[in-house]
DNA sequence: GTGGTCTAGACCACA
DNA sequence: GTGGTCTAGACCACA
């Protein structure tokens, strides 16, 4: 699994978490699924093993993976992440909405926008 | 000019340029207005004017605002920036909309969602 | 009998040793009861007969098991642990209650408040 | 400040975050003040800067501090982290008495008898 | 000076 | 083998 843009000029644990999270919200990794254990995954990104117990511990303080010591880290049940995700994200356009419209554009508008811009039709 | 929440964890140059630039979007400060002077700002914010400087620097590179030797800095006429901002917004929510529709949720339906959280009714 | 709960973060051996701890005190398993075997065990659990062998050990060193060398392990007489526990018990919720008082809240009332909790009127 | 006993099993970032929050409920440590810098605490207690780190990120994540880059971490309100922390307590002590009620106890009797313990009269 | 991230590598408990 | 903790030390952005 190749989790790690170089370029990107966030934390490497950061891209790790964020990857993955999408990973499980997309069905890719199925809920109970064992992840790739630590040693592993730095080993495939080169990176150090501790970055991504960063990542993981992020994971599971995030409520998207749970670990059984001893035996590895699990992606945890999705149904509910997707939902507390959904409102995350609803609550972002909301921010950037709330911000055009101090500037005085017109929200429903921008949306419209936004909505085109990735192909997709009211 | 109070700029800076302490709380956020967010470096303290970044806030300044994000309340500086909001403010001239909302046409707060006018354009050709004079900015508050590096010291000023630094005092009135207890804060560091290397931070300050740092701050009106981002804000300069990013056409908010120009610098006259030995006079100020001032704000730049905002007519373009508030298409460029525009532009920008439409970008960051379309983006967040892509990561909706990847993990199949309704973008559309999430646009709504967040105008009636902003009490924007279509 | 299911004695692991794989979310929980503690280690399997002591979920183990905890849950038939509980079934002793419960009554459930009564005094002089044999425990299933680690193989069986083991297997009910789909785990390691290692960790099912570090539990029994850990419920014969408090008192709760005794092993008899080739017939099996088992169930202490609960009496004398019930009064064991009655006591740990107590010191627990002591030691609670004294954290309670150095940041100056009012321990009886905390614990009424707990045993309105558990539905247990005085 | 010396934070570590090290005779306790427990992990030393999880001892200092343990003795930190107890410090701040018990109002030792006073809202918005600052505490000691990472590389301070490593230094007085013998132990490594990463370790402090993590206790302090543990802090912050649970509301007991917060940083500010560049100047060091200081003490968040403690109004609602008390009530949040009586709310916890509260909810431990039930826990307790859950078991004790399963075990066949009394649970009114067991509080009053822990009250005792810590010299607490009703 | 301050915290944040990361590496390289050790040692431990647990399964 | 698996994750969890820790050390010693580097380098970075920020104030």
């Amino acid at each position: 699994m190749n989790l790690i843009d170089w370029r990107d000029a966030r934390p490497i644990y950061e891209q790790i978490t964020e990857r993955i999270k999408r990973l499980i919200l997309m069905d890719v990794l199925a809920p109970g699924e064992q992840l790739p254990s630590v040693r592993t995954l730095a080993m495939e990104n080169s990176t150090n093993p501790n970055t991504v117990q960063k990542a993981y511990a992020e994971l599971e303080r995030q409520g998207y993976a749970y670990t059984v010591r001893g035996r590895g880290v699990f992606v945890a049940d999705s149904a509910v992440l997707k939902d507390k995700r959904r409102g995350e994200l609803a609550e972002e356009i909301a921010s950037l909405l709330r911000e055009a419209k101090e500037a005085g554009f017109d929200a429903a508008q921008l949306c419209e926008e936004a909505l085109k811009r990735i192909g997709g039709d009211i």
